[in-house]
DNA sequence: GTTGAAGCGGACCAACGGTCCGCATACGTG
DNA sequence: CACGTATGCGGACCGTTGGTCCGCTTCAAC
């Protein structure tokens, strides 16, 4: 790998990251804004990530990489923990579960958090339909609901999400110790 | 209204349907495809419709005004009908789910389901987070997830939902008297 | 039949994702 | 250090799309 490769995707990906964060909606955040941001020619992204869908995955590893590291195994702490992060990563979670059309499970994070809570929730409940809860778990924290539900509810919809969880699988083992 | 434009809007929307229902991905249905399948201009479509959007809505809204004149006051129908519906329109609800950006909620239809939904979930369970379980429940029938499940799992995403909806809400009353 | 307004249609535009190739640069080799 | 070549660069370019615009046609009231 060349240095100025390296350096490159590098500068990329930040200038990304920073344009993503700053947007409002994510096909404001056009190629060659980005490739100008990172203070390169556009065919530098396109050679480094395919295209615009593999530069936001880059991108979309990159933070999953370091905030996923571990899987909390009590659901609850789970599914806010992806609500917080997608709020914090709103327009780039956007723009990833829009691309593509079934893109948004064809995906190795994805996966990763429906193969983890698949097991929760047989443990909790057995293994009857567990497959489709898990995903049912999921969607209930898409990032376009994360964006609806922000602002302007009554109720914390963070405490709806533990309500939901603790519907399907009963109370947490050792919750009552931690109050 | 000139009797033209009604010809005119009726011969948009059932060009439209009928493009929508043979194409594989909602973004292979262009607006210029719909205007010469319709025998119409561009400038028709738009004048009539306002954007892209507009038009999926209308032909949308056609559709479930059929589809849910009543709807069922028991949950895991309501969901399986949902599912079944979004099967049946895949590539339109897809691609309407897709526009916009929080735009699968902003929507009539949307709403209506939703106050339902709470209507349902608050007798079943009281009105604590009535509110986000109803948006959860929907978003278990989103359509790229039946898309997604469409086919290849072992079980029934349909059972699995109704699983959901029983865990949520407790057995149906009523529902031993089905069996 | 006449006339004003309502509506039509397709040439046109801007913006986008993605390609391409002549040129510059990094780096192993002597 | 000098050199040669493979690797990588960049921005002009392309095709396609949603959306606009305006000269012309058609409807329908009188």
């Amino acid at each position: 790998m060349r240095a100025d490769k390296a350096r490159n995707r590098e500068a990329i990906l930040a200038a990304a990251g920073r344009l993503f964060d700053e947007a409002d909606d994510p096909d404001r955040v056009s190629m060659d804004a980005v490739a100008t941001a990172a203070g390169v020619g556009k065919g530098t992204i396109f050679r480094g990530f395919g295209d615009r869908d593999g530069l936001l995955r880059a991108l979309y590893d990159q933070y999953t990489a370091r905030e996923f590291q571990t899987l909390p195994d009590a659901v609850p702490d789970l599914l806010v923990r992806i609500w917080d992060f997608k709020r914090r990563h709103r327009v780039l979670t956007l723009a990833l579960e829009r691309e593509g059309f079934a893109s948004p499970y064809r995906n190795d994070g994805y996966d990763r958090l429906h193969r983890h809570l698949v097991d929760l929730v047989t443990r909790a409940r057995g293994p009857r339909n567990a497959d489709f809860l898990a995903h049912a778990l999921l969607a209930a924290v898409r990032s376009d609901l994360v964006e609806y539900l922000k602002e302007g509810s009554e109720a914390d919809p963070r405490e709806g999400l533990r309500e939901l969880a603790r519907s399907l699988l009963g109370p947490e083992p050792g919750a009552e110790a931690a109050r």
